[in-house]
DNA sequence: TATTGTTATACTCTATAACTATA
DNA sequence: TATAGTTATAGAGTATAACAATA
């Protein structure tokens, strides 16, 4: 008697949402905004905290270093963002969105948000804050569990 | 007064978990069992349904006919499963596991249970049920989500 | 020596279209 | 005409390593 089910699976039901979920965000991004979603990633993060250093952009989104400098260069090439050298460590490169950047920003996230409350319509408030809970533990439940495994 | 923040932005939240969760067992499958995951889960589905075309494979992993002629054409090289023609749609291949493929799912099964347990230790039996109910009606809206966009 | 960021390379996944063979 | 499956191709996304400039 076999106890696994793909159809139950965790990780699999994990992935299929993801998906559905990238595929029709990635859809609106690209279509209406001409934006990927590492770009999009970058955007957000620079109208919440103004001004970073692309290493406090790959802390803040998670993405590697080198997927962090092929957005930057894509949005600078479109004028989105300005880069500049941090005046006290020459390595360091300081963002910042431009007037066309933040302009963009303010199309996009009222787009975003309704994204979001579309997904989210048949959710009361209290699942969709344990859903978000939820999906916070699991994310590092795996970051351990890759962790211990590489250490074999 | 934005109401947008990246970090609790719930396609973020999702992509994230989702990543790092595929991202830990994709290491463990190439690694111990040099199967990708379109190859197993075509494995899981043929130990469920004994014989199965590769268009019934499709809709059972809602994977593309692309990426389930590629992994069946893996499996069956490394003799994992046997085709041969359905006797009655001379266009179908009907697929089944071999000796070796049951052999290596009855290894595979153990570990993936394990992950699964380790991944939600720390959720109780019902936050499971839950959550995996959720990640289905996300998946849903998703698709509907996609299927009205694409109708503009 | 270590760190920031860039470039090159490669591998996976996904999507599309053109093709074949059957129906 | 439509469907099952294959092949070719190209686009994202991601990972690694080698490198330049700076610390």
């Amino acid at each position: 008697m076999s106890k696994l089910r793909l159809s139950t699976f965790l990780p699999y039901r994990l992935s299929i949402a993801s998906n559905a979920v990238s595929k029709a965000i990635a859809a609106a991004y690209t279509e209406r905004f001409r934006l990927s979603i590492p770009e999009w990633r970058l955007i957000a993060i620079l109208h919440e905290v103004e001004d970073a250093t692309q290493q406090d952009l790959v802390r803040a989104t998670l993405m590697d270093k080198v997927a962090v400098s092929r957005a930057a260069q894509m949005l600078e090439e479109n004028r989105l963002v300005a880069r500049r050298q941090d005046a006290r460590d020459g390595r360091a490169l300081r963002i910042r969105l431009s007037e066309r950047g933040r302009a963009l920003y303010r199309r996009i996230e009222p787009t975003a948000l309704e994204y979001e409350r579309r997904l989210l319509a048949a959710f009361g408030k209290e699942e969709i804050a344990q859903l978000s809970e939820m999906l916070g533990r699991l994310a590092e439940a795996a970051g351990r569990l890759a962790d211990e495994d590489a250490a074999d």
